[in-house]
DNA sequence: GTCTATACAGAGATAGAC
DNA sequence: GTCTATCTCTGTATAGAC
């Protein structure tokens, strides 16, 4: 038998991720083989390590980018002024973003604990690093006296938990649109955190 | 080789149960054998099939006997009278049950992908009915009068979530009791849902 | 850069001895 | 009720042809 193709390096690449991402997503890292994630590409698994050293090295990828992608993006939200309006950008973008990218946001917080203790550190500093945005927001609230909280690293967890898990009932095209279900999530918050 | 022992019937049951849900959680039901289940529990690989007919409606049956013991135990929660004490009673209680389980909660939202249609059925069928209870209780204090809720729905969500997602973080021993974590998160929930 | 072919380990599950 | 032994399939990963 022939070989099918010649070279499509610069397509194959992004193509692998997109659809391990999309399988692992769909599931898990662990039920999908490397001749799983070949075929969706459609080619053989032995190709795949040309792109990536192993699955993990993949996996990793993955989770890596998207946690860069955020940080990024939150960086260059607008976000008005003072605490309140800083929360308000934060509650918002939180939910958008997550909900535009629901397989990768589904893998950054069931998958880690198939990485490697290294990759699993960098994962972790990505995600704190993006906590602790939200934590000055609350910090600088209290200070201002807009917001009232009993702890601010409680608050934190309670609210990204809460947001997050927009994802796991939101459904595009549902009784709600995503504009409707921002204003009710931040409706709820102000209310949890003010004085 | 002689065999090691006779007749334990009664012990390798729950023995079986017991570790199949520490290694799921720790590692992922699609990332752990038969033969490792069987190991910690010390017996051979094959001896499993006396107690389950496969590894699915091993993971099954820990998911549907967490969900049931967790809808007893909430049937059988004081409560007291009114919307506001249920409510309470509702993030205590969750807050409290969902720590002291943390294996099989984790494995109750994190493995759901693993189950055949109509085990999914089942177990969602289940966790539906633990939401209605939380949603019972804001319907019942927006007619009260004493909650304040843009939508109901997206509330029980919203609530689920954040008191859910204490496990994620949570240590015994860590700077804050359980009890206190308790106390803060209720407050939080009171105040967004307050009228 | 992709292919075929394959090495090697480990999976889930079953059969039959004891 | 548990064991050993084994079937069959699938896993990750690599070697070497083209």
């Amino acid at each position: 038998m022939a070989r099918k193709t010649g070279s499509h390096s610069e397509i194959t690449g992004p193509r692998i991720r997109a659809e391990a991402q999309r399988l692992f997503a769909r599931h898990g890292f662990a039920a999908v083989s490397m001749r799983q994630i070949a075929a969706a590409v459609g080619v053989q698994a032995g190709a795949l390590y040309l792109y990536t050293p192993d699955k993990e090295a993949l996996l990793f990828d993955l989770l890596k980018t998207h946690m860069d992608g955020l940080l990024a993006a939150w960086a260059e939200e607008p976000k008005g002024e003072g605490a309140r309006a800083r929360l308000e950008a934060f509650v918002r973008f939180h939910i958008r973003y997550n909900l535009e990218r629901a397989e990768a946001v589904f893998l950054s917080y069931m998958e880690l604990r198939n990485l490697g203790p290294e990759n699993f550190a960098v994962i972790e500093g990505l995600r704190k690093t993006y906590e602790t945005e939200l934590e000055a927001i609350l910090k600088a609230g209290q200070a201002e006296g807009v917001f009232d909280l009993p702890d601010s690293k409680l608050a934190t967890m309670a609210i990204i938990a809460m947001l997050t898990g927009v994802n796991t009932w939101f459904r595009a095209g549902g009784r709600l649109s995503r504009e409707t279900v921002e204003a009710i999530y931040w409706d709820m918050v102000r209310k949890a955190v003010s004085a």
